[in-house]
Parts: structure tokens; C-alpha cells; sequence
DNA sequence: ATAGGGTTAG
């Protein structure tokens, strides 16, 4: 099998011959093919090449590797020629399994150590995280060289300790070490990991000056840093100005349009880059799948399984996530199996996206399964179970899973603050939301939108205005969604005057702020106030109305009693605007022409309709005619409601509700029965007050609250005291 | 000894 091995009849076969070798007993390692690796050993032998120095070391690191203790126990005893390197790489071999006290009792024992020894130590045990014993040796290091200089601050960068690294770097420079190529990219990396941009452009300052500023990893590395810190421009002029480049700097330049938002940008930069690899397929499946266009990222997938590139953990994990938003079970199932087939789904990142599959997919339990099955979890794959049972109403499961979270993180809570939402806890959402700030945990721009979504929903203006100051607090108030949400949340809580303020001080608006604040301001009432912002919005923006706009126009109308502009703007919903009406905005248009006492108008409009309008649409007809004694209308458009009830089951609430607004009580009881019959379900009607920063829910029918029986004597002595008043 | 890509909340 080593035939083409064998022609061996110069000196310089004989080197590459060696390094063919070498490469083999590496990939035998790496495969475990220790029968392969054998057969190369006996070859070795009878060529008399076994104890060459390259070679041995690795065949020892073979068995090592294998744990063949006869075969190295074995070599060990050819080995004293090079006693020292069979040192240190059975040093290297240890510190790789994670066997650091071994590594360090050998190191501590050998006779006589060279740069090599020093070196390997501290970078191993810096790979392996053990940062104080790594900087125990390298204070002790009598070798003072780049090498070793290197090694501890890009191992420092590693573990995340850049103010360490830059400590590093600076006594090195002091010490008068030139640092080379591999230092400047370890520290410039440290320079985006602290985000300082002045210190970045103080290294890149002495890499020019050393020389370095041609070098690919180095030039790749501050493309990298200028992008981190939003300096698109520098990032730019930078790759422009380089004179070779590869599949690293083209990748880096996708990712940063990827960040600018500049979706077309990253696309042609992808479909002409010169080279691509699987990294770059990985990044723009991700990148697609993050924003939003998980279409886009499968077929990517696709496309990159057949230009024969093998996916890697990043790509599996992108694509995992892509199906879940798609809901794509079987295709999720798929990618599971062959995650399974090739030994990765224990990996964190492919677990979490699993949990997720299958969470987002409404089945929990396998989610649980896979969840229970990951041997290293980190809070990502905590967080993906917690949102899971978040999203499939299952709070008790999410509550007790996050108490068990051994290091929560923001979106921890975020996710457990979204699963109250989602149920319609409100309250709760608002009490683990102070908890959180009581823990000390950092709120985002999420957790903000999620709890003023709250307050908008329980329209307590007192704990909307508390989470208006701390969204001030934490310095999130000039930011357009957050103002968003503020003018929302405010007009729902009836102050309406502090969603203007907000909305006017806003520097640019979107769709959502002009949508918020014209709905805002239709629905407490500001009708005019309401047109005329939706008329200045056509005169001053660029933004096309939408369907919800149009819907608060209608509404707006037709509470200021404006038939005709409604009618106007109606219909121009699809000739001007491209608009299809909807349901809700028929419903409207017959409640405007209803009020006004346009009723034969209204009729006529809804037999106008392509479908069967709502129950709404009917009971809006109906009220008109109560208020302008439409009788013969009012009894055909109850019939239709009762009709159109039977659909929906809101349709049997508004029917009992029309007939009790007319006083008529057995209809009522005998529509409240048809409801029993069939099953369908009433949400409660619900009041609640707040005091003393607690709210007290009040639901009809049913007797929830603690003091519900003391209340009601309360309320019966209070009646007792009025009537005795009267009389 | 080094540069590019990854999972969760809204």
C-alpha cells in the first residue's frame, strides 16, 4: 500500500519521503486508523527510518494517542538520541488530552528544557484554559523571545483576556522584543475585543512601521478590527488597498455588507468573489438566515452540498435554525439525521438549534430529548429549551427550566419575560421584568419592547411611565424602536399627549412610529388630529400607507362623521394605495356609513362584497339601525348575524350582546346556551385597578380575588347607607 | 503560535 512510497533513490526522495510519512501518521492519527499507522511503522523499521527524528515523534504521539502503552514504553527506549523533543512532545501530547498536572510534573522533572519546552507548555496550558499556571511558567521563562512573548498574549486573546494581552504586548515592546507578523494579528484581535478604537489605530501605527502592513493576516485582521467598530469605511479602504487577497479577506468584506445591511452589495460580492470556501458558504447561510430570509439560506445550502462543499458545525447549525423559522420538521428531521450519521449532535451549537427545531415546531418533548441528551450545555442551549416551552404555553415547564439555569444571561429573562407576554401574562411579564433588574442583569432593546408591550396591554399608564425611565436610564430612549414601542404603550394608556411629545422629538420616523401614533390618536378619539397627521405624512415622507394606517383612517372618519372622505379614501385602498381591503376594513366603512344613517347605503355596500362579511359587519349594520329605528333592516341584519355567529364563536358574544343591548333577555340566555351546547368558549370579562403598585384583577362571574367576600359586604353596607340616603 | 463563519430572546 505504500508502493508509490518506495522508489527511494536519491537524498531528496528520501526527504520527501520522510515528509510523506510524517503527513500520514498524522492523518492516521487523526482517523484513528492505528492498524494503517502500524503497517507504515514496520515499513519504517525495515528501512531503517523509524528512529528519525521527525518521523518518531510521530509514531510516539500515535500511540500516545491511541494509548498503545507497550509500543511507547517501546519507543521511549530507542529514544536517547533526542531525549529533549520526545520530552516535549510527550508534554504537547498530554497537555492536548487535557492532562495538565502530568504535563507539569514531566516539565517540572526534565533535566534541561530549551525555548521549544517553555513555549509549548504555556501555549497548551493556555489552550486549555488554565491561565494562572500558564502565566506561572511564563514569568519563570528564562527564554525571552517571540515566540513565547506570542504564544501567551494571542493565548490570553483566547480566553477572552485582552486588557491581559495588551498588558502583555506593551511589557514586550518594553523588553525590546520585535514583534512579529502573529503578534500584531493576536493583538489587533484583542483591539476588537475591547472596542477601543484609538488603541487599534495605535497598533496599526507600528505595524506600518515594522513592516507589517502588507502582510495578508495582519492586513486581513484590521479589516476585521475597523469592521467590529463600525468603521466601514477604514475596513473598505483598507481591503482595497491591499494587493493580495484570499479567501479570508473576500469573506470579510461579504460579512461586513452582511452588517452594513446591504443585502445586494453582500449577494454580488458573493456570487463574483474569486474563491470561496466552506467558511464562506457558512457565513452567507447564516447571514441570510439571520436576517430573516431563511428561504434564501436552504437554498444556499443546497447550492454549497452541490458545488461538493461539506458542511461544518456553523453550517449546520445556520441551516437548523433556518428550518425552524421555517417550520420545516421533516427537512429539520433530515439535517438531524445526518448531523447523527457524522457525529455532531452533541456540539452546543447544533444542539441548541435542534431544540429549537423541534420547539418551533410544536413538539417540546423531542425538544426536551435532544436537550437532555447534550453533554456540555452552555445558556444558549438553557435559553433555547426555556423559549421553547415559552412558545407552546407550557410557563410552568419554562419557569421551573430557567430556575435551573446555573448561569443566566439577558436573554435568559428576556426569554421568560417574551413567554409571560406571548400568554397574555402581562402582569407576570412586568413582575420577572423587576427581578431582573433587581438581579443586576443588563435589560436590551428586547426586553424593553417586550415589557412597554406589556404595559400597552395592561394600560397602566404608572408602569409604563416607571419602564419609560428606565429605558431612559439605560440610555435606549433615542432609539426608534424603543420609541416606537413608547407612543404605542402611551396611546394605549391614554396619554395620549405624551405619545405626541415623543413622536415629534423622534428624528426620523418609520412606518411603524407614523402607524402607532395615526392609530394612536383615531382610537382615543383625535379623529381630526388623526387625519391631518395621515395628510402630512403623504406630504412629507416617502412612506406608502398600509393596510393599518388605512384601517385608522377609516375609523378616524368615521367618528368625525366625514362619510365621504372615508368613502374617498376607500376607494382609493387599491387604486391609488395597492391595497387589498380586508374584513376589518369593510366592517368599518359599514360602521361609518351606519352611524351617519346612511343605512340602505350600508346594505347595499355589504351586498356589494366579494365574500360573506364577518359577524362585525352585520352587528355594525345592526347598531346603526337601533340608533335610527331601522326595524325591518335591523331584524334581516340580526338574522344574518345569527348566521355568521355560528361561524366564529366571537360571532355568538356579539349576538348576545346586540340582543342585550336591546333588552331582549331570553334571546340572550337562549344565545348564551347555544354557546354552552356547542363548546364554545367566552373569554371572561376582566377589570383591574392598581394600588399601591399592585394590581387587583376583577373577573365577571367568578369570585378570584382573596377579599372578594369582604369587598362585596363592603359594597352591600355602602348600598344600605345609600338608599337609607334617599329615603 | 495567527486572520474569516456558528446556536437562543424581540
Amino acid at each position: 500500500m505504500f508502493s508509490t512510497l518506495f522508489s527511494i533513490n536519491s537524498r531528496r526522495n528520501l526527504k520527501a519521503f520522510i515528509r510523506k510519512s510524517v503527513n500520514l501518521l498524522e492523518n492516521y492519527t487523526k482517523q484513528k486508523l492505528i492498524n494503517h499507522g502500524n503497517a507504515l511503522h514496520c515499513h519504517l523499521i525495515k528501512m531503517g527510518l523509524s528512529s528519525q527524528k521527525y518521523v518518531a515523534v510521530k509514531l510516539l504521539i500515535m500511540y500516545l494517542d491511541s494509548r498503545k502503552s507497550f509500543e511507547i514504553d517501546q519507543m521511549l527506549k530507542e529514544f536517547n538520541g533526542f531525549n529533549l523533543v520526545v520530552q516535549n512532545c510527550l508534554i504537547n501530547a498530554n497537555l492536548e488530552r487535557g492532562n495538565v498536572t502530568d504535563a507539569c510534573q514531566l516539565f517540572d522533572e526534565m533535566p534541561e528544557r530549551n525555548e521549544v519546552s517553555w513555549t509549548a507548555l504555556i501555549s497548551g496550558l493556555l489552550k486549555q484554559g488554565n491561565v494562572d499556571k500558564a502565566m506561572f511558567y511564563f514569568e519563570r521563562n528564562p527564554f525571552s523571545n517571540v515566540f513565547s512573548w506570542t504564544a501567551a498574549i494571542s493565548g490570553l486573546v483566547q480566553n477572552k483576556l485582552s486588557f491581559q494581552a495588551m498588558r502583555l504586548y506593551k511589557d514586550m515592546l518594553r523588553s525590546r522584543v520585535l514583534p512579529n507578523d502573529i503578534t500584531f494579528t493576536s493583538v489587533v484581535r484583542a483591539c476588537v475585543d475591547l472596542g477601543d478604537l484609538g488603541l487599534g489605530r495605535s497598533v496599526l501605527g507600528l505595524v506600518v512601521k515594522f513592516g507589517f502592513e502588507d502582510n495578508l493576516c495582519v492586513s486581513n485582521s484590521m479589516v476585521t478590527f475597523f469592521l467590529r467598530l463600525g468603521e466601514y469605511d477604514s475596513a473598505k479602504k483598507i481591503f482595497d488597498r491591499m494587493e493580495e487577497k484570499d479567501v479570508v479577506s473576500w469573506t470579510t468584506i461579504l460579512d461586513m455588507y452582511f452588517e452594513m445591511g446591504d443585502l445586494r452589495e453582500a449577494r454580488r460580492i458573493f456570487d463574483e468573489m474569486p474563491e470561496r470556501n466552506e467558511v464562506t458558504w457558512s457565513a452567507i447561510i447564516s447571514r441570510f438566515s439571520q436576517s430573516g430570509d431563511a428561504e434564501e439560506a436552504v437554498i444556499l445550502f443546497r447550492q454549497m452540498i452541490q458545488h461538493q462543499f461539506k458542511p461544518n458545525v456553523s453550517c449546520y447549525s445556520s441551516v437548523i435554525s433556518a428550518l425552524a423559522n421555517l417550520e420545516a420538521l421533516e427537512a429539520g428531521k433530515n439535517i438531524h439525521a445526518h448531523a447523527l450519521k457524522i457525529g455532531m449532535e452533541m456540539n452546543v451549537f447544533i444542539g441548541s438549534s435542534l431544540v429549537d427545531l423541534y420547539c418551533k415546531c410544536g413538539n417540546t418533548k423531542d425538544g426536551r430529548l435532544v436537550f437532555d441528551s447534550l453533554p456540555e450545555k452552555n445558556v444558549v442551549c438553557w435559553n433555547s429549551m426555556v423559549s421553547g416551552y415559552s412558545l407552546n404555553g407550557q410557563l410552568a415547564e419554562a419557569i421551573e427550566l430557567f430556575n435551573q439555569i446555573p448561569q443566566k444571561n439577558n436573554v435568559s429573562w428576556n426569554s421568560l419575560i417574551a413567554g409571560h407576554l406571548g400568554n397574555k401574562n402581562f402582569a407576570e411579564a412586568f413582575e420577572v421584568f423587576n427581578e431582573m433588574i433587581l438581579s443586576g442583569e443588563q435589560p436590551n432593546k428586547s426586553t424593553f419592547s417586550s415589557v412597554l408591550s406589556a404595559s400597552a396591554n395592561l394600560a397602566s399608564l404608572e408602569k409604563g411611565k416607571y419602564v419609560h425611565a428606565k429605558v431612559f436610564k439605560f440610555r435606549f430612549h433615542h432609539d426608534i424602536f424603543m420609541g416606537t414601542a413608547l407612543v404605542d404603550m402611551y396611546a394605549k394608556s391614554g396619554s395620549i399627549e405624551s405619545s405626541r411629545k415623543i413622536f415629534n422629538r423622534m428624528p426620523t420616523k418609520n412606518e411603524v412610529v407614523w402607524t402607532a401614533m395615526i392609530q394612536g390618536l383615531a382610537e382615543n378619539g383625535f379623529a381630526e388630529e388623526s387625519l391631518r397627521l395621515f395628510e402630512q405624512m403623504e406630504l412629507t415622507s416617502s412612506i406608502p400607507p398600509n393596510e393599518l394606517i388605512l384601517l385608522s383612517v377609516l375609523f378616524a372618519c368615521s367618528h368625525c362623521g366625514l362619510v365621504d372622505k372615508g368613502l374617498h379614501y376607500f376607494n382609493s385602498m387599491e387604486k391609488v394605495y395597492g391595497i387589498k381591503p380586508n374584513e376589518r376594513h369593510y366592517t368599518t366603512v359599514v360602521d361609518m356609513l351606519a352611524r351617519s344613517g346612511r343605512l340602505s347605503e350600508a346594505e347595499k355596500f355589504i351586498e356589494s362584497l366579494p365574500n360573506e362579511p364577518e359577524a362585525n359587519t352585520w352587528a355594525a349594520l345592526l347598531s346603526g339601525c337601533k340608533i335610527y329605528g331601522e326595524e325591518r333592516l335591523a331584524e334581516r341584519a340580526a338574522e344574518k348575524l345569527s348566521v355568521a355567529a355560528e361561524k366564529k364563536p366571537g360571532g355568538y358574544v356579539l349576538l348576545s350582546n346586540i340582543y342585550a343591548s336591546g333588552g331582549r333577555w331570553i334571546d340572550v340566555m337562549n344565545t348564551r346556551n347555544l354557546m354552552n351546547q356547542k363548546g364554545v368558549k367566552k373569554s371572561g370579562g376582566c377589570s383591574w385597578i392598581e394600588m399601591r403598585n399592585q394590581v387587583h384583577m376583577f373577573y365577571s362571574q367568578v369570585e378570584i380575588h382573596t377579599f372578594s367576600k369582604d369587598m362585596y359586604w363592603v359594597l352591600q353596607l355602602l348600598n344600605g347607607e345609600i338608599q337609607s340616603y334617599f329615603t
